[in-house]
DNA sequence: GCGAGGATTAACT
DNA sequence: GTTAATCCTCGCT
């Protein structure tokens, strides 16, 4: 397997989301490790996207989709819930993919003791979930997945899978745009 | 099985 | 003060 590198991440957004299904994302935690199959994404841009928090210029939080591509953009939504982005495209262009859900590979007993009394079914089957079943927490924001100094996270190019594409989830604006990319079966 | 509503933090107007 | 790229619980069918 081939580690996604610089070229793959800064590309225009939606197609970075449209590639990064069935690619893996390994997590490595004290020794742990889990590997994961990314079965849903989306894609923001700012701009022109409405939808998108980069819509309305640099602020505090979120600066990150307008700087280096490959690190990650976590952040807290409705209070309790975490978001996992990676930032895509370049040099002041903004852009990051949601990662919604993933199916698990490896590693299923560390993610269950993440997620204790979760049925396997729903372990990983949204963005918030996501996140809580792999560790990913606002500690991880701004972390660099190309270098990956602490070989916490990183990702890897898998087999394309068939995909569907339909209108992004929780949002009130631009959802005529179908940037929502979901893995079949 | 289904839909409605509440939780709870941070950032922006 | 309001809203947000969500999830879980509870009540009813």
């Amino acid at each position: 397997m081939e580690k996604l590198g610089k070229d793959f991440v800064e590309r225009d957004v939606v197609e970075v989301a449209r590639e990064l299904l069935g690619c893996y994302l390994v997590r490595r935690m004290g020794g742990e490790e889990i590997v994961v199959q990314l079965t849903e994404t989306e894609a923001y841009r700012g701009g022109d996207d409405p939808a998108s928090h980069a819509h309305r210029g640099v602020t505090p939080r979120n600066s990150l989709m307008f700087g280096e591509p490959g690190r990650l953009y976590v952040y807290l939504i409705y209070g309790m819930h975490s978001c996992m982005n990676v930032v895509t495209n370049g040099a002041g262009t903004p852009g990051a993919v949601l990662l919604r859900a993933a199916r698990p590979v490896s590693g299923l007993e560390s993610i269950r003791s993440l997620r204790p009394g979760v049925p396997d079914k729903t372990l990983m089957n949204g963005p918030g979930k996501l996140c809580q079943a792999l560790g990913v927490t606002r500690e991880l924001n701004g972390y660099d997945l190309l270098a990956d100094p602490l070989q916490e996270m990183t990702l890897w190019r898998g087999e394309p899978l068939p995909y569907r594409c339909t209108e992004r989830i929780g949002i009130s604006k631009g959802k005529d745009l179908l940037w929502r990319f979901l893995a079949e079966a």
